[in-house]
Parts: structure tokens; C-alpha cells; sequence
DNA sequence: TATCAACACGAAACCGTTTTCGCTTCATGT
DNA sequence: ACATGAAGCGAAAACGGTTTCGTGTTGATA
């Protein structure tokens, strides 16, 4: 059905060296032969092989791309930044799911690993987190493969990241609500685990000492993942009634939190405030719309891809040089807290 | 740095011949040298490469799903589907995104189509359902690469298809509205080009005759696409004061309408009732959380999956022999009707 | 002792390209 | 008349595997 050089040679009673220069418009071949094969090849809608020549280069021009998950907004952005830009370079995108497992993490990788890609653009789950065993990713940079981590990363491993700086998009939030007047405010988050949990609890707490507020420890409440809990958010309501402001570290928390609120009867935000992370759908139409931390995944996407790509194509000379790039979080402010 | 069965037959002097069966196991090789060679194999990690091994099989245990968009939560869970399936049959998924262009669903595809894949999955951008031109379709077929449509699907091309029942999801939906006792039922959608949304748009009109309502055409918005155009929904709803239910062809739109219904001082459900389509966070999470008609994505990309992969890998004696799979579409009850 | 199967392995083709190198052929200069 | 060089093309290796077929050795058998 595919035609190959071979298919042209054959027809045109050259060899397949002649038909493979003619079609690259080399100086070697007369404009006769040129011509002839270039427009035999055009007719029969020729189109050289993807897999031989990959297999010619090592070069695949596919970047694997492994994530924990791909319903959440923040993922869902930073793939379709990754897929913009490697398209403009000419890449495909092979996307893995995780599943925030670390055996899973570990298959797609071996399965990557093995030609099918040029480089890995990765979010670590949150149990390859929780273990700490990072030797799926060793192996692969020890292989030469180049590695971006985005978002979930760790430290273990040398290779360019790209973050945004949670700890700050926290402390930012925190203060704002302080400025307004807060003075019992919560934070909804996950284990310490996941690294950007940590960093943003971090900023919470440091903002609250920074305003004399001090750390209620109390009245953080650590979910064993970002999965919704939403009897365990519940509780935590019950037993603190008087909170007037909530930070929670993604948009799903939050906007729950707001409706539990809503159906106590309190009005947002002038007895309570609300500020989620991830600037999704669900805090633009939630009601009230919700202020939250932009976490700009389309950009990490793009930076993400470039990072990779420069160094899939650049030479293996320079001795290797890793970058971490750390974006500035956005607060978006909307109407779950003052104006 | 990767090892490969030169590197191995060299170092054991052995021939590569040898060391491809050893490794397969084959009762050619004798016991010692299976096993000298499994040993050395492993000690170094030795892992064919996937590209010579496509190469050699004409298969690349990839296939390339084209979709629109991704940041909508419909796509992201037929992905998701595509995905599970896909890796437990030992496939990749790579994943372009047409972001609603023709030009960008051809080029996407012939990139695809030159050997990257064994198969395509595909829902149809709005500009090609528009223009109504499948010769990328058509040329990709003939070449004799599987195709497997879902959603926004043609006729004019033979394939296997993956759809819900869009008609009858509306037209439950909108009997719903009317069971209730809604009269002035409004339809918020987009141009009749969109496969979907014309099927939608007859279940709605359906339920309304059949009832005996008859049809108000002026209640019907037909927005461009389904970009969110808040001032063409605010502008509805100013012209249209009277409307106690409205059904929308996907969840933002329904959750936008419901919060300027909110804003007007409307009380939902007692006032005004609202439906969306996909069962997303958006719909779980809204205040009031919002019914909805549930499309299922995640089946959708399982089964789409399941057909292709069973299309790739059966015989291809048997004559082509296409079919449709017809998805029953779910109502969510939730507070933005009455229970 | 000649024959023959079984055994263990290697050579080579093949998948579809790219690319280096070498071989003709012909025109040019001396 | 003959070396020289360029032009135009082909052979072959290479990428990393799989697989068919052939071949040399061994031991048993007639």
C-alpha cells in the first residue's frame, strides 16, 4: 500500500541510492533523473518511512511524557503546552499515565525507554514521592536519555526542572487574607510528601509567623492524597466552625469547602474567604468564582518541551549543565475573597 | 551506552543469531549457551530496541489519537480510557491535538501516518466537520490504517465508530424538564455542523413535540463554537426573561447560565432548572451542583481502543466489516432540577 | 567403515532509509 | 594519444533486530 524507495527504483530502473539523493534534490544527480523521480514520487504520494529512519538517526522525534494524571486541569494544561510547542519542533507527544503508582511509573518508563523516545518530560506520582526511589530515573539518564521534571520533582536526580514557586504563590495567598482581616485561617492540603504540598504549607506557615499570626497546626488539615475526601473535609468543618478563611493547595478542595460553607449559611467571602490553587474551569464558573494561585501549566508545558528539546538536539559536547526554572505563581483574584 | 546483540555476540563470540535465540529461548541453543547468554544479557541490562524490532514487523504497538482539545473534560476522560486500555495490550498512545483546525488535523495526521503508528483514534475538529472534507480520512484508510472514530463522527467515511446516543440523552433531558412541569425550555448549542450538537438539538426538539409543546425556535442559541461566549449567553438570557429550564450542550455553558440565573435572584431549582452534558468536576462541584447527561468518555476511549487494537492485530483475510457502537448516554440527577 | 540424523550454531536476507565510496563515461588540456 | 577531472550513478555498509536456511560436528547405526 506505502510505497518505498525501493518500489521507485524499481519502476524507474535505478538504484535506490540514485532515487534516495534525486529526492533530496542532491547536486549528484543530473536534472533529468531528478526530475523523473521527483515527480514519479509525487504521483504515488511517497513519504519517507518514520521508523527507518529513526532507526538510521536515533533520533525518534517523540517525547515520552509521564504523568500521574490527566482529569486534573493543571496536567491537562501543561500537555497541551508540551504538545504546542513540541509540534512546532516537530515532536510527537507519547502520553503515560501514572496513576500516581509508582509501578506504573516504572513500566511506562522501561516501556519509553527503549528507542521509543528521545527524551522524558515527567510529574513524579505521588508513591514514587512517598518512596523516595528514584532508580527508574536514574537509569534512564545514566542511558543518556535527557529528563525535564516539572511540578513534582525531587532532588535526587540531576536533571532540568521546571517549578513554579509554590512556597511564594502560598505565602502570597496567606498574606492576602491576612491583609483583609483574616485571622483564623486554614489550610487544606496533602501529606508532606508530595513536594508541592510541602512547599506550599511552608508558605502558609511562614506567612502567618511573618504577620505575628503565628501556626495553629490544628488547623491544617493533611488529606492522604489530592483525591477529593469529602467526609474528611467535612469533618474538619465540623470541628472548626470558627475558621474565617480557607487556602487549599488545588481548585476541587476549595470549591467544596465553599459549598459546605454555602450550606451552613455563611456568605462568601464576607464571613469567609476561599483561595485554591490551579486556575481551571471550576474556579472560574464555580459560585462565587474562586481567587486562586495560577499555576500557568500551559507555560511550564512549553518551557518543559524547549528545555527538552535543546538538549535532545544539542551536542553532547558541552559537559552536561542542568536548570532549574522556577515561574512566579499568579494570584487570580475572583470573588470567594474581598476586591 | 545501550547494548545491543552485536555488542553481545561480540563480547561472547558468539553470533548474533545465537544471541537473538538464546534470548527468545529457542531449543536451537544449546543449555550453556542459553544461559551464558541470558546471564550476560541481563548483568547488562540488555532491552531490544523498539524501533529496529517495528521496523522488522511493520508494527509499532503505537497508536495516534487526534482530538480537538484536551483541556475539556470529556476528551480528557476518553484519553484516560484510550490510555488504560491501550498500555494493558502493551500500546502507546500518542496524542495530537487538532485544537479545532482542519489544517492541523491533516498535518497531525500525516505525520502520524508515515509509520509512527498502527492505528488512529479520532474525534473530528469542529473546522473539519464544518468544511466537510475527509480526504485525510479517506487517503489514511486506503492506505489501509485502521481507523476508529468517536463522538464527532461522519458518514462519509467507512470506519468503526464510537458514539453516544446524543439524540435520546437530550431528549431524556429534556423530558425530563417538562415531567417536572417546565413550558419555556431553552437550548443553549452551537452550529448544527458539530455532529453532536445536531443530534442534540433533534432530541431536544423531540421531546418538545412529543409532548406537545411544539418547538420555539427563538429559544434556541446556536453559539459559534464551543468556546465560552459569555455576552452571547448574557444576551440570551436579557432577551429571554421567561425561560424556567434550560439545557446546554456541555457543562460550562450550563454552569455560566446558572450562575447569571443567580445573580438575577433566581432560586434554582424552584425558579429555573438547568442540564448540562458531561459529568465532570464542573458539574459535581457547582453550586447547585449541576444534572447532567453523562457521556461516558471513559468507556468511549476503552472501546475505541479495544476496536482499533483488535482491528491492528486481526487477520486481515476476513473482509472489512465496519461497525458502530452506540453508547446509552446516563441522566445525573443532581440539584439543579427537582429530585 | 560408511551413512545418517540430531544437534548447535552461523551466514545472510530482510525491514526502509542514508551515506560513503568507488566506478564508468566523457570532455578537456597538453 | 593520454592523463585528468568532473559528472552521474550504483554497490554496499550501517542502524538493530528476526528468521530461514545451510553447514560442520558428533554419535549411533547398519
Amino acid at each position: 500500500m506505502k510505497i518505498t524507495l525501493k518500489d521507485i527504483a524499481r519502476e524507474l530502473d535505478v538504484s535506490i541510492s540514485t532515487v534516495s539523493k534525486a529526492l533530496k534534490n542532491s547536486e549528484e544527480i543530473s536534472r533529468d533523473t531528478k526530475e523523473k523521480v521527483q515527480a514519479f514520487a509525487k504521483l504515488y504520494n511517497y513519504k519517507p518511512n518514520n521508523i527507518a529512519i529513526s532507526l538510521k538517526n536515533k533520533r525518534t522525534k517523540n517525547i515520552g511524557v509521564v504523568i500521574p494524571d490527566i482529569v486534573h486541569h493543571f496536567f491537562t494544561t501543561v500537555i497541551r503546552g508540551i504538545e504546542k510547542y513540541a509540534n512546532a519542533r516537530g515532536y510527537n507527544v507519547i502520553v503515560c499515565l501514572s496513576e500516581e503508582s509508582f509501578d506504573k511509573e516504572v513500566i511506562n518508563m522501561e516501556m519509553l525507554a527503549n528507542g521509543s523516545i528521545d527524551g522524558f518530560i515527567m510529574s513524579l506520582s505521588s508513591e514514587t514521592q512517598q518512596k523516595g526511589d528514584y532508580n527508574h530515573l536514574k537509569e534512564v539518564t545514566e542511558q543518556g536519555i535527557p529528563v525535564v521534571l516539572f511540578d513534582r520533582i525531587t532532588n535526587e536526580i540531576d536533571c532540568d526542572k521546571v517549578i513554579i514557586d509554590d512556597e511564594l504563590g502560598a505565602y502570597r495567598a496567606t498574606q492576602k487574607l491576612i491583609e483583609q482581616g483574616r485571622k483564623r485561617i486554614a489550610l487544606i492540603t496533602t501529606d508532606d510528601y508530595l513536594s508541592v504540598s510541602k512547599a506550599r504549607t511552608m508558605g502558609y506557615k511562614k506567612a502567618l509567623i511573618d504577620s505575628g499570626l503565628g501556626v495553629d497546626e490544628s488547623r491544617i488539615l493533611k488529606l492522604p492524597t489530592m483525591e477529593m475526601d469529602e467526609e474528611g473535609i467535612k469533618d474538619f468543618f465540623e470541628d472548626h466552625p470558627d475558621v474565617d478563611a480557607v487556602l487549599c493547595v488545588n481548585e476541587i478542595f476549595a470549591v467544596y469547602s465553599m459549598r459546605l460553607a454555602q450550606e451552613k449559611g455563611l456568605k462568601i467571602p464576607e464571613d469567609i474567604s476561599f483561595i485554591g490553587f490551579t486556575d481551571g474551569f471550576l474556579s472560574k464558573y464555580a459560585y462565587p468564582s474562586l481567587t486562586v494561585v495560577a499555576q500557568h501549566g500551559e507555560k511550564m508545558g512549553e518551557i518543559s518541551a524547549q528545555m527538552l528539546i535543546d538538549k535532545v538536539e544539542g551536542e553532547k559536547e558541552e559537559e552536561e549543565t542542568f536548570q532549574t526554572r522556577t515561574l512566579e505563581p499568579t494570584l487570580v483574584i475572583r470573588d470567594s475573597i474581598f476586591h
